[in-house]
Order: C-alpha cells, then sequence, then structure tokens
RNA sequence: GGUCGGUUGGCCGAGUGGCUAGGCAGCGGUCUGCAAAACCGCGUACGGCGGUUCGAAUCCGCCAUCGACCUCCA
C-alpha cells in the first residue's frame, strides 16, 4: 500500500507521514473556546481531525488524541486590560464563569456526538491546567524570552526573532509584522507590539484568577496549548491541528513557546483545514454571521431553507477537502443529502447481495483507489466519488446486470463498512421502529400496503393509487418493490 | 498597505501538461398498470489577455476579481 502523506504547513508540502515512535501517533487539536453555542465552523476541524483519528487508527497506529476545552486565558483582545472571554460572558448572563464554561461544554459535546465525532483521547481544560502553564510560563522566564512587567509576563518576540524564525510557519517576516502591526494601546506596557501574554494580572473585577509568582491573574492563551499538548504528548509530538484561522498568531506562538522552553521545536507535522464561508465570507462569532449546529438540525435559522441532520452537514463537509475552503449553501446541502441517502441505502444493500461464480466488477481496484485517496492528504472528495463509482457496481449486482464472486463481496462489504461508517464516519439516520408506538403505526402502514397489493391484484388502479397517494400526502414515501413495497417517512 | 490562497459546467466540488472525477439538478432510454427507486446513455467547463510547448484548463507573466491572515476567532 501506498504511503500516508499530509501536507505540513510548516514546510508547505505534502510529506510522507512517519510517527516519531513506530506504530504511535501524539496529536493535539485545538478546540474551541466555550463562552458560546457550537457553530458550523466549529464542526469542520473537528470532523477533519475525526477523520484523521479514524484513519490512523484504521492504518493500525496506536493514536493518543489530545483536544482541549479553552475555559480561561483567552484574551478578548490584547490590549492592556485583557479581559477573558469566559468572564465577559458571565457577567452578561450574570452566570458563575464555571456554570458558563459548563454550558457550551455541554453544548459543545452534545453536538459533537450528534456529528458521530469520537471522544479525543485526553480533553484537558485549561481551567485545570494552571500550574501546568505556570511552569512553562516560568521555563520561559528562565530562558531570557519571557519577561515581567507590572505582575504580567510577556514573550520577547524581538529577543526570539533575533536568534530564532518567528513567522516560519505562517510565512511572515518579522519585518512586515512590525510595520503591519497596529498601535493597539499608547499605554501598552509590553516592550514591542508584536510581544503576546504569557502571564495577565488580574484586573479586581477580573472574576476568573488564580495565585503565580508574577501576580494573581490568569494564563495567556498561547501558553496553554504549550503546556497541556506536551504534558499528554511529550515533545516533540507528531501532530498539530486546527482552524487555518489560528495559524497566526496562536500556531506561530506555540512553537516560539516550544523551542524556548524545550530547546527544540514541539511539533513535527502542522495540519491546518480551510475555513467555512456564507456568502463568501468567513463564518464567524466576531463577524455576527454564524449558523450555530442546533439552529441547523433543527433548521431555525432565516438562511435555512429546512433542517439538515448532523450526518447530512458531516457528509457536506467530508465532500469537499479540508484544505480548501467551503462555501455554505441551502442547494449544495440538498445535494449533499441525497448523495448521503443514496450511498447509505447502498451500503445497506450490499448485505443482501447474493454472489455469483464470477465477478464481472474489478473490486481489488476500487479497494486500492480509495486507500490511494485517503493516503493523498485525506482526499475524501476523490473517496467519495470511488464510492459512488461502487454504488453504481453494487446497484448493478443487485439488478443483475453485473455479478460477484463471494470472495469479492466479502472484500466489497469490509471496504464499505470501513470506509463508510468506520473511517468516514457515516451513519444511518432512517427511522425504524424502535418504539412501541412506532411499532403499532408500522403494522397500521404494513396492512395499508397488502390491501393495495390486493387492489393491484385485482387491477384496481383507482384503490391502489388512492392508498398510496394518501400515505403520500400524508408523509409516506412509498416504493414498489418485486417483493411487494417498501416505505418509509419522508425526511 | 504587507503576506498567502482561490477563480472549473445550472449548483457543489476533485484532479491532471495529451487519457470519464464524483454528487445534485436536467434530458433520452430500460424496468413499472402508472409512478418511485435502480440501471444504461447524453449534454453544458476550466476568470481575461499574452507566453512556453507538438499539445495547457493544468507551467510562466500580466490583468481582473473574490477571500483569508496581519487583532479575538475553528
Amino acid at each position: 500500500m501506498s504511503d500516508f502523506i499530509i501536507y505540513n504547513t510548516l514546510s508547505r508540502k505534502k510529506e510522507i507521514f512517519e510517527p516519531i515512535n513506530p506504530g504511535h501517533v501524539g496529536m493535539y487539536v485545538c478546540g474551541p473556546t466555550v463562552y458560546g453555542e457550537a457553530h458550523l465552523g466549529h464542526s469542520r476541524p473537528a470532523i477533519t481531525f475525526d477523520l484523521l483519528f479514524r484513519y490512523l487508527k484504521h492504518l493500525g497506529y496506536k493514536v493518543r488524541y489530545v483536544r482541549n476545552i479553552t475555559d480561561v486565558g483567552h484574551l478578548v483582545n490584547d490590549a492592556d486590560e485583557g479581559e477573558d472571554k469566559i468572564a465577559r460572558k458571565a457577567k452578561v448572563e450574570e452566570l458563575e464563569p464555571m456554570e458558563i464554561v459548563q454550558i457550551y461544554t455541554n453544548s459543545y459535546h452534545r453536538n459533537m456526538l450528534l456529528l458521530n465525532v469520537l471522544s479525543p483521547s485526553i480533553e484537558p481544560v485549561a481551567s485545570g491546567h494552571i500550574i501546568e502553564q505556570i511552569a512553562t510560563v516560568q521555563k520561559m522566564i528562565d530562558s531570557g524570552f519571557a519577561y515581567e512587567i507590572n505582575g504580567s509576563v510577556y514573550f520577547d518576540v524581538e529577543k526570539y526573532a533575533a536568534v530564532h524564525s518567528y513567522g516560519k510557519l505562517s510565512g511572515r517576516k518579522i519585518e512586515d509584522l512590525y510595520t503591519n502591526t497596529r498601535d493597539l494601546d499608547a499605554q501598552n506596557e509590553k516592550k514591542s507590539g508584536l510581544d503576546f501574554a504569557v502571564w495577565k494580572k488580574a484586573a479586581p473585577e477580573h472574576l476568573m484568577h488564580w495565585p503565580s509568582p508574577w501576580s494573581e491573574g490568569f494564563p495567556g492563551w498561547h501558553t496553554e496549548c504549550t503546556a497541556m499538548s506536551t504534558k499528554y504528548l511529550g515533545e516533540p509530538f507528531d501532530i498539530h491541528g486546527g482552524g487555518l484561522d489560528l495559524l497566526f498568531p496562536h500556531h506561530e506562538a506555540e512553537i516560539a513557546q516550544g523551542v524556548v522552553c524545550f530547546g527544540h521545536e514541539p511539533v513535527r507535522y502542522w495540519m491546518h483545514n480551510n475555513l467555512i464561508t456564507i456568502n463568501g465570507q468567513k463564518m464567524g462569532k466576531s463577524l455576527g454571521n454564524f449558523i450555530t449546529l442546533d439552529e441547523f438540525f433543527s433548521g431555525t435559522h432565516p438562511l435555512l431553507e429546512k433542517a439538515y441532520s448532523p450526518i447530512c452537514i458531516r457528509f457536506f463537509i467530508l465532500q469537499a477537502h479540508y484544505r480548501s475552503p467551503l462555501d455554505f449553501s441551502n442547494e449544495a446541502l440538498l445535494a449533499a443529502e441525497k448523495g448521503l441517502e443514496r450511498l447509505i441505502k447502498t451500503t445497506t444493500l450490499l448485505e443482501e447481495l447474493q454472489p455469483s461464480e464470477q465477478s464481472s466488477i474489478d473490486v481489488a481496484a476500487l479497494k486500492e483507489k480509495c486507500y490511494a485517496a485517503m493516503n493523498d492528504d485525506l482526499n475524501t472528495p476523490v473517496l467519495i466519488a470511488h464510492l459512488f463509482d461502487g454504488v453504481k457496481m453494487i446497484n448493478s449486482v443487485n439488478d443483475g446486470k453485473a455479478s460477484i464472486n463471494s470472495a469479492d463481496l466479502e472484500i466489497l462489504k469490509k471496504l464499505y463498512n470501513d470506509f463508510v461508517f468506520d473511517i468516514l464516519g457515516f451513519k444511518s439516520e432512517t427511522l425504524s421502529g424502535e418504539s412501541a408506538n412506532e411499532e403499532v403505526l408500522s403494522n397500521v402502514v404494513d396492512l395499508l400496503l397488502n390491501l393495495r397489493i390486493e387492489a393491484k391484484n385485482n387491477k384496481d388502479w383507482a384503490t391502489s393509487d388512492k392508498i398510496r397517494n394518501s400515505l403520500t400526502e400524508l408523509g409516506f414515501e412509498i416504493k414498489d418493490t418485486k417483493e411487494g413495497f417498501e416505505w418509509g417517512l419522508k425526511k
């Protein structure tokens, strides 16, 4: 099988993936700041790196996947009276900060579950790692690359850039940064506008603060990821992922902090998913044009023509390559919904397929192509295209227009089970008779349809059509088959 | 202003220096009492202008246009 290749933002090239410890992979992904409902934007990194997590495991790696929850230390802006996002929201809603954190963490988890995103191996929260972050800050001070002023500690970017390469990940030059950085605040206590806070002294009204050698305060955002990633994955570790919008300054800062604290770069492969746009523009909290996942699932947003299922959104996202921008539209979502339905339906059909003596279809080649697509930097659109080629094959066999032998059928079943369910993480969402009520309903519909068969046998088309049309009006979908009928509820 | 990345058919979205992407929608056919589903077949394409090349939508240049980052953001 071909090598697994991933695009490394650091080199801006596709590279063969080779873990530091053979057979083991450590990956860290920037999770959400829990100060608001999870929105469509959050789903892309979650799904992208869930896919990576699933695929690495499928390839036989033992994976430790760490995805954090930022519940503190994320400044609203970098100006002096840095206010914590969580704390600000708490004031607005008159809740304890940790209450806010709990509410939105729960919301995030609920949405991730619906999207069939697996839980990471470890999900550390920033507020639970204050001690580690203080130690990280101390290391930076000891190295001489961070300085304390008025109880706050800043990373000295200028000093760092003189010795190391600051901007190598984002492709920025320190001179450009100087000329382009806006003057945020005349009273800024930082030595340079480029410096970033690694520890902030808390203002008296600040709700969340902890003791430290420098002040009663809270850690900076960039420090959190450095402290937690290396605590659980060591350094260097294999893969660090996140949204493209975190490239600068967040991930750039993580590299600088790592170099200063450990004497070498902290990460081998940096991976970034592109953003979801809405009418061509980035979907973001600051722009106020985001659609929450709950709104998607319920269809309660003015831009939505209807509700879309979580797996439909997963399919929609995976039908584009993770490094390409993806524009939201009802039309595209509708197309995704139909395509997904066809894929799932055919995959289910696979179980009923009857093998023949010989195969007229090339299953081995299909399998090869599927792996080649995934190995080429997680090219899910191409993978899905191949799976649809397979859908035609499966349907043709089912129609008796093609044949498959039992060995190939087993390979095909495993292939679809592996890729559709285990790796891509899709699942069937059709209604099934779970509750007693549904069972009763199901029996009644069967009864009506059996009456319709009788009518059909008597060539009583008027009655036959009346039953079918009435059921259709009530929201059922009726299909005639060789054996009789199939029915389901229209979505 | 600086840096980076897009511009593909009705919609979405891959890929490639010459060989069908795929999905959705549309059209024709098979099947069906009629449908639906499925299958078969069909069409419309690579922002503009130059250049390199036997050949470019794919490489290079210029232009137009959109976006991202440069400040919190997935």
